[in-house]
RNA sequence: GGAGAGUUGGCCGAGUGGUCGAAGGCGCACGCUUGGAAAGCGUGUAUACUCCAAAAGGGUAUCGAGGGUUCGAACCCCUCACUCUCCGCCA
């Protein structure tokens, strides 16, 4: 959530980050609603402050009148004390009425484009920050697409996954659910090498929590929802590590904060249909060990480029080709202030798959959070929060799966030998 | 699932209708003291909104959350959430 503070001093800039959204030039008005509704708010909420210091002023003259033993005098105290609460209570009303209109309209503000992100309306506008230029993997006559690779070696089964749960459900076996463990581990490692805490957080979060990084009101349909004990089924394990610092003040000498976590991710994708859904490449639960970080204000982009680097790093170990999109204004997530999105070849299908997202989110969810860190100065401010995949896992799989095939069995990276106790699948 | 206890500032903890944004302690910061440190002494030490050009200084709200009683609520009443303990069940 924007500050209002923020769209009070630079609303030019927001509603040029609005246009490079998409918004229309009516929609975009929204920002003057939102000054004009918080001017009244502050005019209501003045009057209703002198009201409040009238009343207590009041209430203190009467208790000294009962002390000195005048308690008979204080009938016209009293009945300016009704007055002056019926016109409390009227603003007290509008005042309500007034926050939450206001609150409804700043919720609906998407986060503040960083200036260098690309215009555009959809992914086909993304900008491909890094290219992949070297060779794209060749593969034998007769090679598979990897639901088939999954079926040949029996490592994947999408139909008993579909009989016990529903489709998008995939079930990993042998060798399939070994190479899942390994890259779990793999990633962790890696992350844990590169200074990053390691968290098992809670699967499911409640209604705060989702509120707080952005998935409400924003993705209601894309969580699944526990409606008995209302709880959400976690999109991402972003959620729950980054509300490990909902209404915390920390240190500025602690910043960065750098967590990292596995967890399975679990997605309705309501309305998803046809190829591009195929086997692994879209589902409804998959694994992924995500990196986090709180980071100062002044240092969260070149933090940023760090996460980006370390994901590289990982692609390259495992000898996977990828590309680097930085993602336009229309096609950058709602709470989020620039993102790059990591794609991988998929060899069989032809295809780049999005196997990791990094975005700095600056202070849009620390709003929300109320994360706050302590200046030099010893006052607070929001600190930037950051977060990116490292990696999620099916599609990686997939690829796997699909480029290292051969004739006669797929080769697993050299990377994860030690971590699977095998080479090859066949 | 059943029964009970609890939730106060960074932490501990007092407080059962006005003098309570809240005693006391710890911690922390600054100062004095010291050759230096410790101890000691002193001062300060929440958050949000708001008034003011700014500072200084005001105002309002916040003692788990929401509502009620009252001129006045941390304190009385109601509802809810969470935590803990015991019993039951259970990986």
């Amino acid at each position: 959530m924007l500050q209002l503070k923020d769209i009070e001093n630079s609303a030019e800039e927001i509603k040029a980050s609005l246009a490079k959204r998409n918004w229309s030039q009516q929609a975009i008005h929204i920002i003057d609603e939102i000054i004009e509704l918080n001017n009244q708010r502050k005019a209501i909420q003045t009057a209703l402050d002198n009201d409040k210091a009238e009343l207590n002023s009041i209430a203190k003259e009467i208790g000294d009148l009962f002390k000195a033993g005048k308690g008979s005098q204080t009938t016209d105290l009293k009945s300016r004390v009704t007055q002056v609460k019926e016109s409390a209570e009227k603003d007290e009303l509008l005042l309500s009425a007034t926050l939450q209109a206001l609150d409804e309209k700043l919720i609906s503000v998407p986060n503040t484009l960083h200036s260098s992100v690309p215009a555009g309306k959809s992914e086909t506008d993304n900008e491909v920050y890094k290219a992949w230029t070297k060779d794209l993997p060749q593969l034998h006559d007769g090679a598979l697409p990897h639901w088939e690779l999954a079926e040949k070696y029996n490592i994947i089964d999408f139909k008993l996954g579909a009989l016990i749960a529903g489709s998008g459900f995939p079930l990993f076996r042998g060798k399939g659910s070994r190479l899942q463990r390994a890259l779990i581990s793999y990633f962790l490692d890696e992350g844990n090498k590169a200074g990053y805490e390691e968290i098992v957080p809670p699967l499911m979060v409640n209604e705060d929590s989702a509120k707080a990084t952005g998935q409400l009101p924003d993705k209601e349909g894309q969580m699944y929802h526990v409606t008995k004990d209302d709880l959400y089924l976690i999109p991402t394990a972003e959620v729950p590590i980054t509300n490990m610092f909902r209404d915390q003040i920390v240190d500025e000498k602690e910043l960065p904060i750098k967590l990292t976590g596995y967890t399975p991710c679990f997605r309705r994708e309501a309305g998803s249909y046809g190829a591009h859904v195929k086997g692994l490449n879209r589902v409804h639960q998959f694994d992924k060990v995500e990196i986090v970080q709180i980071e100062h204000p002044d240092k969260s982009y070149e933090t940023l480029y760090s996460m980006i680097a370390h994901v590289e790093q990982i692609l390259n170990n495992l000898n996977l080709p990828y590309r680097i999109l930085k993602l336009c204004g229309g096609d950058t997530g709602f709470t989020s202030a620039i993102t790059y999105d990591f794609e991988v070849y998929s060899a069989a299908q032809g295809r780049w798959l999005e196997v990791s997202s990094v975005s700095n989110f600056e202070t849009f969810q620390s709003n929300r959070l109320k994360l706050r860190y302590k200046d030099e100065s010893g006052k607070n401010q929001f600190a930037h929060t950051l977060n990116g995949s490292a990696l999620a896992l099916a599609r990686i799989i997939a690829c796997i799966l699909e480029n290292f095939q051969t004739p006669d069995g797929i080769i697993m990276p050299k990377v994860l030998v030690k971590y699977l106790g095998f080479e090859k699948i066949d």
